[in-house]
DNA sequence: TGTACATCAGTGAACGCGCGTTCACTGATGTAC
DNA sequence: TGTACATCAGTGAACGCGCGTTCACTGATGTAC
C-alpha cells in the first residue's frame, strides 16, 4: 500500500492486469478527486469505479458500500488536516502565536480542500464509529486543544472552564472557514481567498484568550 | 396568502376541491417539514408533492423546479432567522449585551431548525440571485452587523477595519452552531443543547470587541 | 342575471436516467506437495 | 521444479428504485357581454 495516495494511478491502464493491485487506494483517490471536482453531494460509487477503471461491482471487495468508502476518504482528510495543524503549531513559539498559526492553517486547509473539509463534518455520510476515523479525528482535535490551553493544560481543575478558550478559538476559525466557503464574504472565485488573507488575521485579533 | 405558513393545511383533505387554493404555501410548508424530518439531502420534489396531497406535476405550476421551491424555503428561513435576531437585539441594552443576545439567538435558531439553517448556506441548492432571498438574507446580516459595530457605525473611515469585529462575532457563533450541529461537542441527542446552554455563554466571554 | 368561453391549476401516465447492490461467473495468484 | 487446486479480486449483466420533468388532458374559476 503506497503511503502517498497521489502516487496511485487511478486511470485504467492499457493492458492492465486483471488484478489491479492497489484498487483500494485507487478508489479512495478517485473518490477524493470526484468530490473535490463536483462536490460531496455529487459523489457516487459507480462514478468512482468508472474513474478507477473498474466495474461497478469492484468496490464491494474493498469497502462496505458507499459509506465505507466515504469514511476512508474522510479519514484521509482528517489525517492531512491534522498534519497541517501540527506543522503550523510547530512553526510558532508561544501560546498566542501557536493559536494564530493553527487558525490560519485551519482555514487554509478548508479553502484548499473544500469538499474534503465538508465531508469531514458530514456525519450522515460517514461512519463516525470507524476506529481509523476516530483516531485521526481525535488527534486533530487534540492538536488544536493543546495549543489553545497552552501551558495551563495540566494545572486547572474544572474541565468545563478550561475548555472554553479552546472552543472559542475552534468556533471562530471553523465559522470563518465555513462562511468563506459558503460565499458569505462574496461569491466571486477569489473572495474567500482574499477574506482569508486580509480579514482573518484581523479577525483573530478579536479573540481573547 | 396566509402570513403564517404553519396555518396551512398540508394534508390532502377529504373531498377537497380540485383547486387547492393555497398550494404554493402548502408546498413550502411540506418541503420545510420534510427536510426538518429527514435532512436537506433527503429532499425530493415528488415526496413534497405527496405530502401536500397533489400529483408530482403540480409543483411546476408554482415553482421553477426543485431549486425554485428550495429557494422559497430558504427565504422563509432567513426571514424567521432575521426575526429571531431582531427580537434578541431589541431585548438587550448596550453593545456587548446586544451582541451576546444575538449570538445566543443565532445558535438557538440553528439548533431549533437545523435543516433550515443548513439549507440557508447550501449555495448549490438554492438560487442566490433570487431577489426575495437576497432581501431577507441581507436584512439578517445587517441586524448582526449593526449590533457588532455598535455606536461606532457611522464614525469610522476604513470599511475593512470596522468589519473585523462583526466578522469575528459572526464567525464565532456560526462556527459554534455548526460544530454543535455536526456533533463535535458530543453525538448524544442533547449534547448540542447542553453545549449551547453551559458552554456558549463562556465561549462568548472570549470575544474581544 | 345568465351564459359563453378563456384561463388557470390541477391530473396521471409516461419518459429516460443514474443509482447501489446482487449474482453467477472467471481470470490471476499463490501455496502445498 | 512442476503441478493441482483453493482463494482472491475482478467482470458484466441484471434487479428494482425513486427521481425530475414532460405531455396531453380536464375540471374549476372568473370574466365579458
Amino acid at each position: 500500500m503506497p503511503a502517498d495516495l497521489d502516487s496511485v494511478n487511478i486511470e485504467p491502464e492499457k493492458g492492465r492486469a486483471y488484478h489491479h493491485g492497489a484498487l483500494r487506494d485507487a478508489l479512495i483517490a478517485a473518490a477524493r478527486d470526484l468530490i473535490e471536482e463536483r462536490g460531496v453531494d455529487a459523489f457516487s460509487l459507480r462514478e468512482t469505479a468508472r474513474r478507477a477503471g473498474v466495474s461497478p461491482a469492484a468496490p464491494a471487495h474493498h469497502f462496505d458500500g458507499t459509506r465505507g468508502l466515504l469514511t476512508a476518504v474522510a479519514a484521509g482528510a482528517f489525517r492531512d488536516f491534522g498534519d497541517a495543524l501540527a506543522a503550523a503549531d510547530g512553526s510558532a513559539r508561544g501560546r498566542t502565536a501557536r493559536i494564530r498559526a493553527q487558525g490560519l492553517a485551519y482555514v487554509r486547509f478548508a479553502l484548499d480542500h473544500p469538499a474534503r473539509f465538508d465531508l469531514m463534518w458530514r456525519r450522515g455520510l460517514i461512519d463516525g464509529d470507524d476506529p481509523d476515523l476516530k483516531a485521526v479525528a481525535d488527534r486533530a482535535f487534540l492538536i488544536l486543544d493543546r495549543a489553545a490551553r497552552g501551558a495551563e493544560e495540566a494545572t486547572h481543575g474544572s474541565a468545563d472552564v478550561e475548555l472554553a478558550p479552546s472552543i472559542a478559538a475552534w468556533s471562530l476559525v471553523h465559522g470563518f472557514a465555513r462562511l468563506a466557503m459558503e460565499g458569505a464574504f462574496g461569491t466571486e472565485p477569489d473572495a474567500a481567498e482574499r477574506a482569508a488573507e486580509t480579514m482573518l488575521p484581523r479577525v483573530l485579533d478579536h479573540l481573547a484568550l
